[in-house]
DNA sequence: ATGGTAATATACCAATCGGTATTTTTTATT
DNA sequence: AATAAAAAATACCGATTGGTATATTACCAT
């Protein structure tokens, strides 16, 4: 029965994920030291303990949204054989991202935290813009493996269409929450179906 | 020397344009009175004495911030002449939307209030809603005016066309801002050109 | 079992929060 | 110029904010 974790490293991991929901829903600026205080049922003294200040927490709670996403999309483009089903992979997931428990309550933490912070935030701002531009590499590399294999349209602008992609799902998962209706993210998601297609040979 | 705008309403209109750019950063959360005040030079009493509460002037202000917007784009699309021009000017518009003082400080308010809305603040999020979908149904009025005039194909998918293009603008403003890239942005607008194309006969 | 340490809880801080009741000032009408 | 009404300023409210210093508890090695 050992574990790993020492005792501070389970608490931390605890308030996390206890407030990783919250942050993902309210914003840095929405949550308050007791929203924390209350969801975990720990005293201040226990928070400070642990982290720095509030927004030691919000970072180490980004990171963890951020990376369970990544986590999903990683499994599936490893399963997928060909690089236009990796493409796809992207457009499955947020084609019913609403259902699936994947995904942090609140939409995509990248969106959320990216808004909120560009102008107020410069720490988290920094992370946020670290996930899209790995985000970004990460499909670029899948575009430029898939022109390699021959699979993909050799002057294909990868930078272009990863960006793209980026964009019309980020902007799909805005609308689609705001008017409270999936099926218009699907219609997006189906211009980025069409986006892939066209660099197919 | 008459003025029709009563005091009251002078004052009222000079708090929705002395804190729009405040709202647009900060957000609503991160907006506080006293950031009200001390950018407008005026107290509490009088902020009160024009508005219900801060919610009441944030709705004024998004109500302020979106119009300003829509106005540069209504004038823009009454001068294209022919359909494809008339949404090319979304494009040509957020291509450089850096630069343009038509815009509030802090990006789009459509993305900015609908992200931060959307899970916490019901009139705000309703507000941001009504201007996502007024976008969207102008969108598709001027596909379908150019299906009309035989100037784009029968068959279009409006309003996938139309969600598509809010979306790549949307999610391509979050990303040059959080980046700080212009130019990621202007790629984006690409796509959005290429799909405005293809639709035309 | 004990002593030292790590972790959590308690109690407290000044500052700020959104909001209101009241007073003072400004404006418009006569 | 006098006056009533409108608008703005002042002074205040309890509650909450993020954060800290200190006390208490839980844990772990000896």
């Amino acid at each position: 029965m050992e574990s790993k974790l020492s005792k501070a490293e389970k608490t931390r991991q605890f308030i996390i994920e206890t407030t990783a929901d919250i942050f993902n829903t309210k914003g840095y600026a929405g949550t308050s030291m007791s929203d924390i205080t209350d969801a975990t049922r720990l005293t201040k003294g226990s928070i400070y303990g642990n982290f720095e200040n509030k927004e030691d927490v919000a970072l180490a709670v980004f990171e963890h949204n951020y990376s369970k996403v990544r986590q999903v999309i990683r499994e599936r483009i490893a399963q997928a054989t060909t690089f236009h089903q990796k493409l796809m992979v992207y457009v499955q997931v947020y084609d019913h991202f609403t259902r699936t428990a994947h995904f942090p309550r609140g939409g995509c933490p990248i969106l959320n935290t990216s808004t909120e912070a560009d102008d107020t935030n410069p720490l988290l701002k920094e992370r946020a813009a670290k996930a899209v531009l790995e985000w970004k590499q990460n499909i670029q590399d899948l575009i430029k493996e898939g022109i390699n294999a021959k699979e993909f349209k050799f002057d294909v602008d990868d930078e272009r269409i990863a960006l793209s992609l980026i964009a019309l799902i980020e902007g799909g998962i805005m609308i689609a929450k705001v008017t409270d209706s999936q099926s218009n993210l699907n219609r997006v998601m189906k211009t980025a179906e069409l986006l892939i297609k066209m660099i197919r040979v």
